[in-house]
DNA sequence: TTGACAAAAATCGTATACGATATTATCATT
DNA sequence: AATGATAATATCGTATACGATTTTTGTCAA
């Protein structure tokens, strides 16, 4: 029979953890590490055999993360780790400037003090952080903090999507760079600015934060291509 | 053995046309065309028997169109046709006029006499459309063709995502209503400023003719659900 | 009659198996 | 020796089959 209402509709979306989540968070977690590089080849076989289960939800899992950006197909040849060209980039910061201005632009005037008080202990376990990929998760928490009360869950979603194809290109020249203490510096500025309600300013600086990243990686990925 | 190569790298991503892809366009162009209704259970076992083909192929459409935003699974009881909340209309529009206020600020120094020409066409074509789908189609050309020469691929396909999931609600009131008549002023008027390369000016004419939109469609959703 | 519990049916999620396509290796020919 | 055709191998894409979870149906007691 053919029931025209939703299968309960909605108030249990939780379950069993799905095989090809996590699978696709392993993979996507190794990818963002660097651990993959890019255009290497996934085989679906070899990647069945290591999780120990079969094809089905390996495939499903790049699919998923080719949603994400994060792998290329080739159709009957296989899948590689994507590769990001500085056009790419260029237009995954644009596009990121344009949504996350938006963000902040709505979230300001719901910011409560309890959420300032969070953003500014994450800034202060920034500076503390040792390991490089625990500052790029650090970092992507603070800004998602900024813009979690504009109560914009498609953008946010998107957003982190765009965060994480440019992530594992970031921890390439954030060691040994005094990058991080510009960031930082910007970072607190923002904040600073949204605890005033100054809308315009914070997100004046929170572009020109972007663009630095964004011009930064551009000049290093032309660098290295040349 | 591993090769670190990519599969002769890119020059033939075209290939026979794979079963997930028939069967995902044409459930898309379903829902677009409002023949699947919002909260519809999408049974796999079924849509497989229709499709003549097992449910893999089934599952993977599936998973491509809930990447697009246009069915939501629920773990181990299956998938429906999304249903929109006027909050969610909101927040794709806020997107859109991001998005596509980008696009066209990035396109317009690149726009040609053909494109312009071609624009033109498109509105004359608009005028003249007997069928709902067919306004729907062509109107998502005309701005489709604006943004194009801003060549920002990702941008494009997320717009064309966005695009979609308001879409099928769109010609619910398109019907009968004296807004095709506002809706081609307004898209005259935006060609005129591209032709004249008035940035701003065609931007604030962009974003006022999606926010018209975006309350029309808002207003529609909230009356229905009361 | 109503509620709760249990059995049955339906649907999903995944493993196994097989055919299709692409890539690599072999060999004949110029 | 180089090149083109052909066979062997590897990998992907899909069908079939089965176990797991969920929903529905049926039964019984209060």
């Amino acid at each position: 029979m053919l029931t025209a209402m939703p299968p309960s509709l909605a108030p249990i979306p939780k379950a069993a953890p799905q095989i090809t989540e996590v699978i696709a968070d392993t993979l996507r977690a190794e990818i963002l590490q660097g651990r993959l590089k890019s255009n290497l080849p996934l085989r679906q076989d070899e990647l069945a055999e290591r999780f120990g289960v079969s094809k089905i939800p390996v495939r499903e899992a790049l699919y998923q993360l080719k949603a994400e950006g994060l792998v290329t197909f080739f159709p009957n040849r296989g899948a590689v780790v994507a590769a990001l060209s500085s056009a790419e980039v260029d237009e995954i910061y644009a596009m990121r400037i344009a949504l996350e201005t938006l963000a902040l632009r709505r979230a300001i005037p719901h910011l409560t003090i309890a959420n300032l008080a969070q953003a500014e202990a994450l800034l202060a376990a920034i500076d503390q952080a040792q390991a490089i990929a625990q500052w790029g998760e650090l970092n992507w928490e603070f800004h998602a903090l900024l813009y979690q009360p504009a109560n914009l869950p498609r953008l946010m979603e998107w957003v982190r999507i765009l965060h994480i194809n440019v992530a594992r290109y970031l921890v390439i020249f954030l060691v040994g760079l005094e990058y991080q203490a510009t960031s930082q510096r910007e970072h607190r500025a923002m904040l600073e600015a949204c605890r005033q309600g100054q809308i315009e300013i914070a997100v004046t600086l929170l572009e020109a934060h972007l663009q630095a990243a964004a011009n930064k990686l551009v000049a290093f990925l032309e660098q290295r291509a040349a």
